[in-house]
This record gives C-alpha cells, structure tokens and sequence, in this order.
DNA sequence: AAAGCAAAATTGATATATCAAATATATTTG
DNA sequence: CAAATATATTTGATATATCAATTTTGCTTT
C-alpha cells in the first residue's frame, strides 16, 4: 500500500480545512449578525428556493442527516425565520415558509457568504479547484460504493 | 465575484467527501470492533507515538479543540485503552499513557484504518491528490490570515 | 514562600452528527 | 375500506465542535 504518508497527510488537511473554513465563515458571520450558524443558513435559503421539498428532500438537498434536519428546523421556527404553516401536527404536510425576518436575514448575509468563499479560495487557480473538486467527487464515489470486496 | 458557482459546489463537495469519508470508514471500524471512533483511534495513536506531550500539544497535533481533547481523553481512560499513570489529580503531571488493550486495539485496527483511506482515493491519481492537498493547504492559510482588510 | 500572572485544563451551554428506536403518515393490497 | 407495508418524521443517547467562563497549575518576582 505505496503512498501511505500521502494519504495520512491528505485527510489531516482535508478535516483541517473545513474545520478552519467553518470557524472562519461562522466567526464572520457572528460579527454582523447574532447567532446564526452556517447550517442553520443552509436549511433557511433552501427552503427558500424549494418551499415544497419535504424534510427528507431538504436533508438530501443539503447533504445531511435527517434527524439534523429536523433539529435545524425546529430551531430556525423558534427563531422566528420559519414558518410552519397549515397543520402544526401533521408535519408532512405544514409548508414551511421562510418568513419575512428570514428573507431579510438571507438577503443581508448573503454577501457575506459569498466574501468567506471567495477569500478562502484566494489565489488558488480555478483550474486546481476543478481539480480538487473532482478529487473530492471520487471519494465520495468511493465511500459509497457497494461493498462486496 | 466570478467563480460563484464553482466556489459553492466545491465547498458542498467538501463538506459531502469529508463526511462520507467519516462515515465509511466508522462503518468499517464497528464492523471489526466495538464503540470506538475515528477521533478516538487518532488521539490514542498521537499518545501512543508521543506520550510525554500535554493535552494541549496533543490538541493541535490532531488539529483538535482543548475542550475536546479533555473529553475524547477521559472516554478513552473510561473505556480503559488509556492510563492516567501518577497523580490523578494533577492532570497536568499525570502521563498519559496507552494501556495495553489500547495498544492491542491499535495493532489490530492499523490496517482497517490504512485500507479506508487506500479505498477512499482509489483511482485517483498521486498527483491529482497533491493537488487537492496544495488547495486545501492554501484554504487553511487563507482562513488563517490575519483579517485586517 | 506568597502574590500575581500566564498557561493549561476543565466545565457549561448549545449546535450538529450519527445511529437506533419509536411514531406518524402515506401507499399498496386484499 | 382495513390491514400490511413503506416512507417520513421525531426522539433519545452519545460523541464531537465551539465559545465562554472558570479552575488549576506553573512560573516569576519579590
């Protein structure tokens, strides 16, 4: 198995990476607004663009897990971002709706969102983003794939 | 702000490769063991390689918060794959050091953990990974920068 | 050695991830 | 339509991440 250091060194920096990215995203988030994660966001905007995506679609949606999702919800309703409408009990069918302070609260962090990307891939060639994309996209081909060897 | 789109996709994707990544090889892990998880396994190493380190030399090795080190390494002490050796009360002069379960669990896991990370970059080339690794390098550095403009 | 300061370690609170189990709802079948 | 089954949602338990606050320990300076 060549290469080992590689690939110890590779998965180091990739957790290091996002952990770093999150904090730094999450650190210029807070300083314009309250308290607000960036998943939290992630739920909100995209209930915003697809209102009619079940729990379990916005879960897919977002790459997360379902019980997150349900979590994340449940805390942006009480934040007031949310809207649970319809049935309150028969949660299949309540339309959840971004509410005006959540529309106002995407509107305003939007940029802010799109600064944090675009300053933690500064100076990075598009070219080796492409690359690193498709690195990634391999490992999680990888990581699902049917094991039966 | 060109790029938008690319930016987004990448960091889903390395949100995505990072958590199936996680999640293939804790799979594998439970398969072949009990309740012991990936950070778990990368504490227990580092202090198995350098056991006259601190808790807080141990964090930054493993790119890991204070807070959780404290508790990753009380799990490990509690599931008795680490001894707490002198004083127990002065955590600061008590060596940490991995019991001999701990050293057993580490030799029998080595190749789980060594083969989820040839599976997971299966296919994809030394170099293309060198790449993905310099991206993910340059991340961590641009969201290191001291933010002063 | 005592006081004060710096560093290390812990704890509390909250958010998210994960898995398993339990509910609830929808759909299919008889 | 009722029963069986499938799917969606929730909940509970535990682990980790993060930040803030606190405590502990170590070091310096008298």
């Amino acid at each position: 198995m060549p290469q080992e250091k590689l690939s110890v060194t590779f998965f180091y920096f990739l957790e290091k990476a996002i952990r770093d990215y999150r904090q730094y995203a999450q650190r210029n988030i807070r300083a314009g607004f309250g308290d607000i994660t960036l998943d939290q966001i992630l739920v909100l905007r995209m209930i915003q663009d697809q209102p009619e995506l079940g729990l379990h679609q916005i879960a897919e949606a977002v790459f997360k897990d379902y019980a997150s999702i349900t979590r994340i919800v449940d805390l942006l309703v009480r934040k007031g971002l949310l809207f649970r409408l319809g049935n309150d009990r028969n949660r299949r069918e309540s339309e959840l709706t971004v509410s005006p302070a959540g529309d106002d609260l995407l509107v305003a962090i939007q940029p802010i969102v799109a600064k944090n990307r675009f300053i933690a891939l500064q100076g990075i060639h598009p070219e080796e983003i492409e690359i690193a994309k498709s690195v990634l996209a391999k490992i999680i081909e990888n990581c699902n794939e049917k094991s039966d060897g």
